[in-house]
DNA sequence: GCCAACGTTGGC
DNA sequence: GCCAACGTTGGC
């Protein structure tokens, strides 16, 4: 089981708008980076803890926890002419892009925000600190303790 | 809304 | 396969 952090626009899809559906899976779809690619296809499984990040906006943070409940798979909506992140070189056979379903866990008691995370020497290695524009980034099982605790989360590691 | 950082594209 | 131009991301 490993830790991730996912990044997403909420004016596009919000931490909220994934708790709306807390029964259904949110496919994760429109990743058009490839290192965030090879995470989905070939790294993230099912079963993986997100720390679910909003950014640009006035204070971009971690907001809540979600989880993975599907490996990855191809993105279809690469193929549809009409989706907003549709590939002319995507095809059936090869779909170049991937995606992974996930599910709503629960928000942190207190959000972290990326001052916050700026501001612990302990955060200072990870992609949102020095290599921000990264969409999908892995983190350190001590990373995740230490969110967690700034979170004022009582269960270290979460699942349920 | 500005702009720096940086990933991607395409000419050579 | 280098690298300049270009486009996008995302903090501020």
């Amino acid at each position: 089981m490993a830790y991730w952090l996912f990044k997403t626009e909420p004016g596009c899809f919000s931490f909220d708008d994934l708790k709306k559906r807390p029964h259904m899976t949110e496919p994760w779809d429109g990743v058009r980076n490839f290192q965030a690619r090879n995470f989905l296809r070939d790294t993230i499984k099912s079963g993986d803890q997100i720390l679910f990040y909003h950014s640009n906006i006035a204070e971009p943070a971690v907001v809540g926890l979600a989880e993975v409940v599907r490996d990855g798979y191809p993105d279809t909506t690469a193929l549809n002419p009409n989706a907003e992140h549709f590939d002319p070189r995507a095809s059936a056979t090869k779909p170049i892009w991937y995606m992974v379903d996930v599910r709503y866990v629960k928000p942190l008691r207190k959000i972290v925000t990326l001052e916050n995370i700026k501001h612990n020497p302990l955060l200072a290695d990870m992609p949102l600190v020095n290599r921000s524009r990264l969409s999908i980034q892995p983190v350190t099982a001590t990373e995740w303790l230490i969110i967690m605790t700034m979170a004022g989360m009582d269960e270290k590691v979460t699942g349920q």
